[in-house]
DNA sequence: TTGCGTGCAAAGGTTTTGCATGGCA
DNA sequence: TGCCATGCAAAACCTTTGCACGCAA
């Protein structure tokens, strides 16, 4: 059992990520963003923080096809991420949260059919948003 | 255009992927796996043949969350990987090809109820297959 | 012979780790 | 004061790239 600090150095990643919920961002965007606003912190302890964020639930993360890098992004207070079925937008990065009844009538022909049981809250889909449909 | 020769060392890769075909693969599980058979093909090679061989199709390559290297895994010749969703067992690594019905309801529901246009090719389901489960 | 493929070495980028120092409680 | 967090430097990895040589056609 460890107890654990507030330091100014998580609040500022934290908050940052909050503030920007709708995006999602590379250990190397945040050190950088937040580099603009005057607040200069380690990449090693960007990475611990992101880390630890993200295992209390605070944050998803994710790698992308086309980088080598982890994205993190704020989960907005869906404390219950495990349990539903996200979507991404290719374009903007822009997460939703499915949880609607027909992903768990998917669910259970992917089980019926298949044979297998999906990992709700580690499924991503993946395809584009209106807006940025619309952009086009 | 280009052309391209066939060479000893991609048949080599192509080869083991083919005959592992229900397993995923990094670059250095490859250079390993085929060490052990005797046959040494430098690191930068493997990465651009692995590059060829997916842009090709014939295989197929992502991240994995807890991992920093690519996965690759040979295609199963589904030539029309980009028209189907997909669906991987976080266990062994099997990738299952969704090519049903249900899918294009799912992807209906989400477009309507989201406004999402479900990129099927690059959508992953995250699960456990039914024979891992039962090992357990 | 022509030109693509390979090996080698080096470099670039991400992430991790050890250790001394700094800061929260 | 007692620990945890941070900064710094170094290292471990993964991946890419330039160049000379080897090999397929």
């Amino acid at each position: 059992m460890k107890s654990e600090y507030k330091t100014k150095t998580r609040n500022a990643i934290i908050d940052y990520l909050k503030n920007n919920s709708d995006t999602r961002f590379t250990a190397r965007d945040i050190c950088k963003a937040l580099e603009k606003e005057g607040i200069e912190i380690n990449r090693s302890t960007i990475y611990r923080n992101l880390e630890r964020l993200t295992s209390e639930g605070s944050l998803v993360s994710y790698k992308e096809n086309d980088s080598n890098a982890t994205c993190y992004q704020y989960s907005e207070g869906h404390s219950h991420c495990h349990e539903h079925m996200h979507a991404q937008c290719t374009e903007c990065g822009k997460i939703f949260h499915l949880d609607d009844e027909f992903v768990h009538d998917f669910e259970n022909k992917v089980k019926k059919e298949y044979g297998m049981s999906v990992n709700l809250g580690k499924t991503v889909i993946v395809g584009v948003c209106r807006e940025c449909a619309k952009g086009k």
